[in-house]
DNA sequence: AATAAGGAGATAA
DNA sequence: TTATCTCCTTATT
């Protein structure tokens, strides 16, 4: 039992799933200007660029993954008449490629097929828009160094989740209030004990997880084999294949924050990305990001500079030929 | 004060 | 052994 939630009726799923996500969405809109104690940039995940172009159809996505029910086409299409809107409106990825396409060749198409249609073409915007959020959760997971399941986290774990998802969001830290907590610990806690840990942020960090256990359980659900959701399998696997293996090299993982300018284009980003040129815009926080990477709370840009050095001799990434500060160059561009 | 370049020992996988 | 990590000196911006 994975996911208490998982054990329930189909219809009650439905209903209590409803529920949950909406609370959840509409406490994250609550705390979405709330004070931070932390100077991370402006590092904000497309969850929220998505939830922001159609808050309707971000909860229903996910819950229709969650259930066979087709009702939510429904609600979806009430709540949000015009979905080539919000489509238009997705901010442009650095990966299209990886994204579902709702093609527009169902101009000429008989009346009776519309709603079929309409349901084909929504389906695509969900598992485009349930890609977002699981790549930005394998995003975090090949960042902290964890398993996608909350489940699964050990107290450790626990906390790098808290110390992330509090500078994403500009939260209060609260991570001492959840300190000896594991993962499964988490999942088994109501909204209302959360709020009872952090006061501040506690609805906040418990709609975050309730994310992250939506998105494990849907996993889990696709991994049996599900045809109808065979496309977000794909996605899943396609995020992990770079999380498999080996500890991650520096220059991989400043290649994976440059591949992701809508996360980190405030701390690092290409000046001339055809010959590799990149600038680190803010040493600190790339530090610091490297830090949680490999598990090293001590990295600052000094010995992260020095590693970068190191490669000059490997010839991985030299400094341009007009040496500038803080500005580098990988040796092959790809 | 921040960054750059390397030397050199320590450390983890 | 490799790939950093850590600390340090000296020079540059």
């Amino acid at each position: 039992m994975s996911n208490p939630v998982g054990s329930l009726s189909e219809g009650t799923v439905y209903a209590s799933r409803i529920g949950m996500t909406e609370d959840s969405l509409a406490t994250l809109e609550r705390n979405r200007s709330s004070g931070e104690p932390w100077d991370m940039g402006e590092t904000k995940p497309s969850v929220e660029a998505l939830e922001r172009g159609m808050p309707g159809l971000y909860l229903s996505c996910f819950d229709m993954l969650l259930t066979e029910d087709a009702t939510w086409l429904v609600k979806v299409s009430e709540a949000s008449p015009a979905l080539a809107v919000p489509m238009s409106r997705m901010e442009p990825r650095e990966e299209p490629e990886q994204c579902p396409v709702i093609d527009s060749q169902e101009q000429g198409l008989s009346p009776g097929l519309e709603g079929q249609e309409e349901e084909r073409s929504l389906e695509q915007v969900q598992s485009m828009v349930v890609g977002e959020v699981l790549k930005d959760i394998e995003t975090a997971c090949k960042l902290l160094n964890i398993t996608p399941d909350p489940i699964e986290w050990n107290t450790g774990n626990v906390q790098k989740w808290l110390l992330w998802t509090e500078h994403l969001y500009r939260l209060p830290h609260a991570g001492k209030a959840f300190q000896e907590l594991t993962g499964k610990d988490l999942c088994a806690m109501s909204e209302e004990e959360f709020r009872q840990r952090s006061p501040q942020c506690g609805d906040t960090l418990h709609a975050h997880l309730d994310i992250w256990k939506s998105a494990a359980w849907m996993k889990e659900r696709c991994s049996v084999g599900d045809t109808k959701t065979a496309g977000s399998e794909e996605l899943w696997s396609e995020a992990d294949s770079s999380c498999s293996g080996q500890p991650i090299h520096l220059w991989q993982f400043l290649r994976e924050l440059l591949l992701k300018p809508h996360s980190y284009g405030r701390c690092i980003r290409w000046l001339n990305k055809e010959k590799g040129i990149f600038k680190i815009e803010d040493s600190a926080h790339v530090a610091r990001l490297w830090g949680l990477r490999k598990n090293r709370p001590a990295m600052n840009y000094d010995k992260l500079s020095r590693s970068i050095r190191q490669y000059y001799k490997k010839g991985i990434i030299r400094k341009p030929d007009v040496s500038q500060r803080l500005v580098y160059q990988f040796v092959h561009p790809v």
